[in-house]
DNA sequence: CGCCGGCGAGAACGATCGTTCTCACTCTGG
DNA sequence: CCAGAGTGAGAACGATCGTTCTCGCCGGCG
């Protein structure tokens, strides 16, 4: 475990710290001491505060992105089932201990306003999970429309579970996304 | 317009700046010059920072929520349509100078983790809205499921406006809320 | 052996923040 | 007229942050 490459391990600190506290709270020898690393070292990795805080949220879009998509790959239903797995695996996440929302969304809520890169880390990240319902959506022949519809519930069920620390937003959302889909004829 | 009473000011510049720019990202100096205020008589009426965030978001809920519900109130349609107004209304906030997001999503984000007087003004903030849209639902005649659903779709379309900057999500989300009261036959 | 480049550990630096204090000045009441 | 309470303007203070520097040490190469 300690034994895995310094960048790994120091993203890995940075991840829970900066997710779970907030970016501003989390000063980077919190992340030194999280990551076991020397100041030297760090900073030999990422030069700056603001690259971590990138690299932080680049590898965390993949991975979200990533395993959003193998859980929906392996439900293995009919498209429009895919479709409606989507909101299975939001509840997966909403479950998982010390859930807090969605980093992109929190992240541009805190410095959007005052870095760039985090306000297209935020548009990037939610411009490929529509893109992705959308893809998915087409498999199933559902409209473009019905795409933003489900997307909109996906993304209003994160929020509602992040706020109120409950996961049942994901049922919810998944119900209302049956009912459009049925609304829109996918079957 | 300067002579109003100095809490007024005092939370008219907090606002201006915490939302705009988040809460970390503003110093009370910052607060102290937009509000023509001197440090003293700042802290005389806010004796810390916590405390005027605490006011900021307090103040802001209520104004939010009154302005939703005069909006509302005033369309003057069915119950249908006055659920439906809801999106109406963000349509036109998603269109305002300066719109960047949900206050208390945003601040939620940023502070919840470590300030827990901010965490209960976010989950207080969104189940007020939650039982306003309950209560026009109810009047609709719709189960209580699709008020969920609906607050779902709004809270879906707030974030989306402010990643994207683009008001248009508030549209989608009607459709997708047009098609869910057709789907509870509420008419 | 002797030198030199790189390392760990942590102190140091400069900036910024929230908060409080100083100080000269101005009212007010007796 | 004068003591004293309160004010504006801003400096000061102590903490914290991002970032860099110091210093003692070690290992490899000529």
């Amino acid at each position: 475990m300690e034994h895995e490459d310094p960048r790994t391990r120091i993203l890995d600190a940075a991840e829970e710290l900066f997710y779970g506290q907030g970016i501003q709270a989390v000063g980077m020898d919190a992340v030194r001491a999280a990551s076991g690393m020397t100041m030297r070292r760090l900073y030999q990795h990422f030069p700056s505060k603001n690259d971590l805080v990138e690299a932080y949220l680049l590898r965390r879009d993949g991975r979200w992105r990533a395993s959003l998509a193998v859980h929906v790959s392996r439900s293995g239903g009919s498209p429009r089932d895919q479709l409606l797995a989507v909101f299975d695996w939001l509840g997966l996440w909403f479950a998982e201990p010390g859930f807090r929302g969605c980093a992109f969304v929190n992240s541009f809520g805190e410095l959007g306003a005052t870095t760039p890169v985090v306000a297209a880390a935020a548009r990037h990240h939610k411009e490929e999970f529509g893109g992705y319902v959308a893809g998915l959506a087409e498999a199933a022949g559902a409209p473009p429309a019905t795409a933003v519809h489900l997307t909109l519930l996906a993304e209003g069920a994160i929020t509602t579970a992040a706020v109120h620390g409950d996961p049942t937003s994901a049922a919810d959302a998944k119900e209302a996304a049956r009912l459009l889909l049925d609304a829109a004829r996918v079957r």
